[in-house]
Formats: C-alpha cells, sequence, structure tokens
DNA sequence: ATCTAAATGTAATACCCTATTACATTGAAT
DNA sequence: ATTCAATGTAATAGGGTATTACATTTAGAT
C-alpha cells in the first residue's frame, strides 16, 4: 500500500517538533477519500486537506502534481473497490443468481457511495487521463466479469451487446436517482425492483443464444 | 424571452458614454450558454462573464443571486430545448417509428450538446433546486411526452417501467459515452446501434402489453 | 560518525474566483 | 423637474490553485 514507510513520526499526525509528516501522501489520499465519500468530490481541497493535516498548503504539492492527479488515484482507487465488489458478490450464496448479485452490487454502489461513483463515472478531467491507464484497465476489467458471469454463447457480439445495454441501462438507473431525475412514475418503483427487471429482460436475451 | 426592453443601449456592447448596460440579465444568460455549450459549465464563471461584456465583476449579482442561480436557469432552458427537440422530432416524416425518433433525439441532444446535457443531468447543486421546480416540470413534461408516444395500454404500470427502462437506458449510453466509459467491446458498436436495438427490446415489450 | 544529496515541508507570492458593502449613475414615473 | 428604484462600480474580505526560493530532515555512502 505505502509508498513511504512509518518512521517514528506518528502518521496521525506530526509531533510537536517534527518537520516532516512521515506519511503525508498516503494520509492525504485517505482523508481525501474519506471526504469523496461523505460529501463529493467537490469539496476536496488541498487547501482543507492541508488544514486538516497540519501541514502548509504547499506540501500536497511534494506529492501530487495537482488537485486532478490526486481526484484520479481516488478514481482509480474507487474503481478497484468497485471491482472487488464484485467478485465479493459473485461469491456469495444466495438463491439469486450471479448476474442479479452482480447488478445488485452495482446499485448500491452506485446510490450507497455515491461520492466515489460520481468522481468515477461523471468527472470531466478523468476522461483524458483514461485512455491506457491503470483507470481504464479496471474498467476493461469490470465489464469481462460481466461477460464471463453472463456465460458462453456461439454469439459473442450478441453476448458482449447485451451485456452492454444491461450495464448502461444499471448506470443509467444509478446516475438518475442520485441526481433526483427518475421519472415521475418511478417514484412508487423501487430502484431495486427495476434493476431485477433489468436482469429478468437480460436472461431472457441471453437464453435466447445460448 | 426577456425581462427587460431593449433601450437606446446596444445590447451587444454598452456604448462609450453609457453606465447601464441595458439588457445585462440576458446577455449573461446568452454568453454563459454559448460557454456552457462549447466547454461546459465548469468554465462559466461570473469573473470571466464580467470581462467578456465589459461589465464588473459585481455586476452579475444584480441579475442572479450566484453562479448556481444562473447556471440553474441554463439548465432548466435546456430541458426546454430537450422537450422541443422532441417534440419536433415527433413531427418529422421518416420510415422510422416515433419511439426511435424520439430516442435518436435524447441521443443526439445529448452526444452533441453535452455540456449542456451535463449540466442538466449531472450537476450536484440542481438537485436540491429541482423539487417543484420549473425544472422538475420540465423534466416530468419530457418523460410523458416518451409514454404518449409508446401509446395506450390497459396496464398503465408495465408501461411505465417500459418507459423508465428505456430512459435510463438511453441516458447511461450518453453517459458512458461522454466519459469515455462505454466498456471495451462496445468501441466497435456504434451508439447508433445500440440504441436501436433498445428501441426495439422496447417495441417488442410494450406490445407484449398492449 | 559525519557528510551530503534527495526528499519533504514552509513562507511568500501572484493570480483567480466568489460574494458583500457602500457608493454612483441612470431612466422612468410622477 | 424631481425623485426613487434599478442597475452598475470600486473596494474589500475570504478562499482556492499553483509556483518559487528557502529550510529541514532522512538515509545512505564514505
Amino acid at each position: 500500500m505505502g509508498y513511504y514507510m512509518n518512521t517514528k513520526q506518528n502518521p496521525a499526525r506530526k509531533g510537536p517538533n517534527s518537520y516532516h509528516h512521515g506519511d503525508l501522501r498516503e494520509a492525504l489520499i485517505a482523508t481525501a477519500m474519506e471526504m469523496v465519500e461523505r460529501k463529493g468530490a467537490e469539496i476536496v481541497t488541498f487547501s482543507v486537506l492541508a488544514k486538516a493535516l497540519g501541514v502548509s498548503q504547499a506540501a500536497p504539492y511534494r506529492h501530487f502534481r495537482d488537485r486532478d492527479a490526486l481526484l484520479t488515484i481516488l478514481a482509480t482507487m474507487g474503481f478497484l473497490a468497485f471491482t472487488e465488489t464484485f467478485r465479493t458478490a459473485l461469491k456469495v450464496k444466495t438463491d439469486t443468481t450471479k448476474l442479479s448479485r452482480l447488478v445488485h452490487a452495482h446499485l448500491k454502489f452506485g446510490t450507497q457511495r455515491s461520492g466515489i461513483y460520481r468522481l468515477m463515472f461523471e468527472s470531466h478531467y478523468l476522461h483524458d487521463a483514461l485512455i491506457g491507464s491503470d483507470l481504464q484497465q479496471a474498467v476493461d476489467e469490470n465489464f469481462n466479469l460481466l461477460l464471463e458471469t453472463l456465460g458462453p454463447t456461439p454469439d459473442r457480439d450478441a453476448r458482449d451487446r447485451i451485456a452492454i445495454k444491461l450495464t448502461v441501462a444499471v448506470h443509467g438507473v444509478v446516475s438518475f436517482a442520485e441526481h433526483g431525475f427518475l421519472p415521475p412514475k418511478t417514484r412508487e418503483i423501487s430502484l431495486t425492483q427495476l434493476v431485477d427487471e433489468l436482469v429478468h429482460d437480460t436472461e431472457t436475451a441471453f437464453a435466447a443464444i445460448v
């Protein structure tokens, strides 16, 4: 995890006579992540982070080129956690299908950890940093997990399209829910129910091509 | 349109000896909208707007409580334009179905006018301003248009769910496309094709409940 | 054990943006 | 013609980004 080893310094806060923090990089990431989860990436500033950790405003620049660089790291961590959530969901034993567990895991992550989810999927500045990055790899891994879960089929392309349609729909649900834009009638339909239907439709469609 | 009538002032720019702009409110909205369309809402600041229009930085505050108030107005205008796009699409004569035209209009608006689309559907601060507002009304109107387009059916709830599933999926496509997150396999599938499939699936599902 | 270089932190600074306040100017209704 | 509300300005306080030159510490080579 850490790029810097622990020294005698207290990682939580530098001691009375200490100049160096000891683990500022990790502390910045951890604190920033907490803020993202609680209030969203908008409120994360180097200025506030520096104050929270008792260092100067310039200190964070020793560890990250700029604010966006830090947020990109958080987003990447978010994708790793996202994938991990998927893996866990697949392992769990329930009477539901694997696909259902996967998709509900997406919904849950998106709604319960909306701060990081928005950072991951709606950040403008991430767009450019995406290509060929760790981030892209994490995203691709997710999709492959979904394909594997669907299972084998002679018509790969059809499967891909089915998977994509499911993914965008679930993402759409999360996005709309987060921003309060679910169409009027939806207010009486639970998100869970909606996602259940999406899963059912997908399973039906997939059954037709195996 | 205008809350202020044109005076002898040049609306484009105040004259050499003029103190008042003449139509600052509308000018701010127009300029801000252009900026949103070109580069996204992030870059719109009162500071830049004021410079562009040759007024002091404090002047915009005479017309909008704060920056978010202006952006909320732009978002509402965006929704009106969105609905208008839908109405136009429905009127056009093609060999495609009304539903298809509607949904492709959504895709086109979302991808070609991504600045305003993101402002409309991904702004954090709009969330609170939403309830009971003009904005909510505009959103609802859109959804009703979709319901009407689908047509009548004995099972209203089923129709609602079908419409919602379509809407979130199309939104998901737009959102993913905008942020470069379409899953790997999608790179070979055009967005148009994807949306065509969504429409087809929806028409099939609807046919089953009429 | 000391010295030195790299890593890490600070202070000071320039710049940008938000928002408020007290004051200035203008237009329009009386 | 006067006056008042609307509209604009200047000045200011506050917070954020990012850079630069300088200070301190750590770790490793000698």
